[in-house]
DNA sequence: ATATATACAGACCGATCTGTCTATTTGTCA
DNA sequence: TGACAAATAGACAGATCGGTCTGTATATAT
């Protein structure tokens, strides 16, 4: 059974992740989750503090998400690191997160957006990229990499192009693109 | 000597960059530039359109710098591809549209808030990175690879990755990162 | 049943938004 | 100088914004 508060997170990421955070009114998250406007105050102090907990929640449920996702695809760290951009695939066909379908990365679009890094959703974008990377790190290492942190600043970069390339452009295939230049990297940098 | 209509296109490019296209109010671009309103409203229909005009400007500014700082990096084609990454180096660091600095992409920005591939902003994003993607396949063309179009995309892939990890995250030196990929890819894929 | 907490509906406020309008000033060319 | 075009300042309209407030209804627990 769902709070109020997080009917009110759920429906306020959905929309701000489709519609944009300035684009999007306090109204319409209220008449759309169907709640009233002195709860939402009631458990947060503004509109950005709202913006806020919609990250913190994305944050949560996407690496929840791209985690598992790796972990089912192979025990080897190897083909757990490859099986990134299978995953990655999934969601920009839309097959992953389906009620939010695909809308390009809410935390570029956040910085988009809110493009001072010293923005409270800036720095949340940037925890939750950094997140992301110490998790590849460590793939990396158990993997057998000799630098195992510059081989995930490498995938992780190959990701967020991916990313980009497939919302901007509209090519999901963008991420098969990211998978074969990671499979060369891989080769080159772990043991055979 | 500027027409009222550049300076309500530059000032309008400047503030949605930094600033959001939503957060940015007409108002403010007027001031800032020392337009009147009604003289606004005689060369645009609305505010949408002077966001594509100034997306526009920005298309043809990015790609006349971008163009230029590889053309005079070397003669040789190879070289001019890797040259790309120094030259979006600079543009991190704030060295290269200094009335602007760096904030991202505009163009993934504004994918950003427009998510709607049928957003006329984001259609003219997605044609503004086709572009550079034809460019780039013209010099793996010139440079001899065997499949040119495949190894733009790649190189592609890789630019935006390194601006949104630029951006996002504040590292300029992803610019480095992402030019050791390519190296690797042009070896791979040019004749010695 | 009564007390208490929670959420609801919706009026309301001041500020800001895009866009329209009028009236005045400026600059140019004959 | 006089005529015409273009840009100015700024009031104004209508809508929407984030946020506050009042009053009522609901649900739980003792």
């Amino acid at each position: 059974m769902k709070s109020r508060r997080d009917e009110l997170v759920d429906t306020a990421l959905r929309l701000f992740y489709k519609q944009g955070f300035n684009a999007t009114g306090i109204d319409k998250i209220l008449s759309e989750s169907g709640v009233a406007k002195m709860t939402l105050y009631k458990h947060f102090g503004s509109k950005d503090e709202l913006i806020l907990a919609a990250l913190t929640r994305r944050d949560e449920q996407f690496r929840d998400w791209l985690t598992n996702a790796m972990e089912t695809a192979s025990p080897d760290p190897r083909a757990q690191l490859l099986s990134l951009f299978d995953a990655l695939e999934k969601w920009f066909r839309g097959q992953a997160f389906k009620d939010l379908g695909f809308a390009g990365c809410a935390f570029i679009n956040a910085s988009g957006e809110f493009t001072d890094p010293d923005h409270p959703a800036h720095r949340i974008a940037k925890q939750h990229k950094q997140e992301i990377v110490d998790h590849l790190a460590k793939l990396c290492t158990k993997a057998g990499a000799t630098d195992p942190e510059t081989l995930a600043e490498q995938l992780a970069l190959l990701k967020e192009g991916a990313i980009v390339t497939a919302h901007v452009r509209g090519m999901p295939e963008a991420a098969r693109l990211a998978k074969t230049i990671a499979t060369g990297l891989l080769d080159a940098a772990l043991p055979a």
